[in-house]
DNA sequence: TCAAAAGTGTTGACTTTACACCCATGA
DNA sequence: TCATGGGTGTAAAGTCAACACTTTTGA
């Protein structure tokens, strides 16, 4: 009772198939900076009359020609004017009704940028950066998605050198504390923080002192270059 | 110089993508088994030319009107007959070139089912289980696939209670860490396991002890139902 | 009586947490 | 001299890994 073997080429399958071929896919892109002290990320103001007055995360359909991860860079550099910046990817979100203008389904990454970034030219574009704790509400899923980004972003940061594209190149300990707490929204304690992250290895000391600041100047340090994460030497994180 | 406030409807947004709606998009499910202390993956023969002979994880293009969920739990019980079986949503791959059809993206999933499960007609399609160890090439992308699906599963494994559907309903913690040890490919301490799973107070103790077996027999254990995970119930693990 | 696996605790190594004092700088 | 944060160590609790002997059953 076997089946026959029956042996098509791509070319007949995908015949067969053009009726499927009516889905759109998109790419999110997550981009947390930091400012403040606080965790921030950027959205636009969404141009759908639908979501009037929501901000949504920055996407784009995925084009025909270019795979998943190429047009999430390109989301990037089109939005933020930064090349060569690692973006992870979290989860794809396929539900039917999410997006009112047909069937989009979207693959969602995170990335992490300096706000203060030179290239950038946030009024051309409704463009802004907002605290990631004061957001409640955005268009399509995105608050879903945004949700789950964060999420991913708190289990890979104590485990993997990820934040670091949201300091100076030159940071104190407590810059990088300030940091983990904004971005786990608890309080660490000092003297276990600075074990911990010595612990990793992930530092170089520079022998340089902070300057300008209304105290005791710390020491400052820069992420070893091995552990630098770009879009070319994206390190397999699990 | 900002951007003219210029809303447009979902429709008319949809007219100016119509070019994007030419990717197709799919699911693929591996689905994990248990037989003879080793973990099984459910395979297929590719029917098509360009991997004749090669096998691939079971999946589909998703319907216009399905969910990606909907279309990974048809996928599994299309294949394998089984409802309600816990999915978990792993990895996207969107290579240009990993279908030979076109452009096909595709959201893995993973699942864990018993082997022995009834309503299985292996015979009618050219599905077959196969030693996960054993595998060294699948057809398109689906060995990156499988691998990416299989560190998803350790990585949970000690996490989260996943693993029970490969079991009987009632099983001895020999049982169990038989299939741990063939899961994570490692030999694990009687005592420890047995202290680990403990702690996690998933089971219950059913007062029962193992049958025919040829040495002392086991207490029995079953998962407690809370932690039974079907995709009504399923938990968001991260 | 033998073979096979069940069942069970302790010790040492390591990790994690909580916690307090003096120091250097700028205002 | 005050305010601010820099820099540092220790003890207690908890977790993890290694390890061996007695018991029960069927053959």
């Amino acid at each position: 009772m076997s089946k026959e073997l029956n042996l098509k080429t791509a070319a007949i399958e995908k015949i067969s198939h053009l009726d499927y071929f009516n889905i759109a896919i998109s790419v999110d892109c997550v981009i947390f900076g930091y400012d403040n002290k606080e965790l921030k990320v950027l959205l636009i103001k969404s141009d759908l009359e639908e979501f009037a007055g929501l901000y949504s995360v920055l996407g784009d359909l995925v084009r025909p020609d270019e795979d998943l991860e190429s047009a999430s860079y390109r989301v990037l550099s089109e939005r933020t004017g930064m090349e060569d910046v690692y973006l992870e990817q979290v989860h794809t979100f396929g539900g039917i009704g999410r997006h009112p203008s047909g069937r989009v389904i979207t693959t969602a990454y995170y990335s992490l940028i300096d706000i203060k970034h030179h290239k950038f030219k946030l009024n051309h574009n409704e463009l802004h950066w907002h605290s990631v704790n004061d957001i409640k509400k955005l268009a399509f899923d995105h608050k879903k998605i945004l949700d789950k980004c964060l999420n991913r972003l708190r289990e890979q940061v104590m485990e993997h050198p990820v934040v670091f594209n949201l300091l100076p190149e030159k940071f104190s300990l407590r810059e990088l504390q300030d940091l983990y707490q904004a971005i786990l929204d608890i309080d660490l304690d000092r003297r276990n923080f600075r074990k911990k992250i010595a612990i990793k290895d992930w530092l170089v000391d520079l022998n340089e002192m902070e300057n300008d600041v209304p105290h005791r100047p710390g020491k400052l340090y820069a992420l070893k270059k091995q552990h630098q994460r770009t879009s070319t030497n994206a390190v397999v994180m699990q």
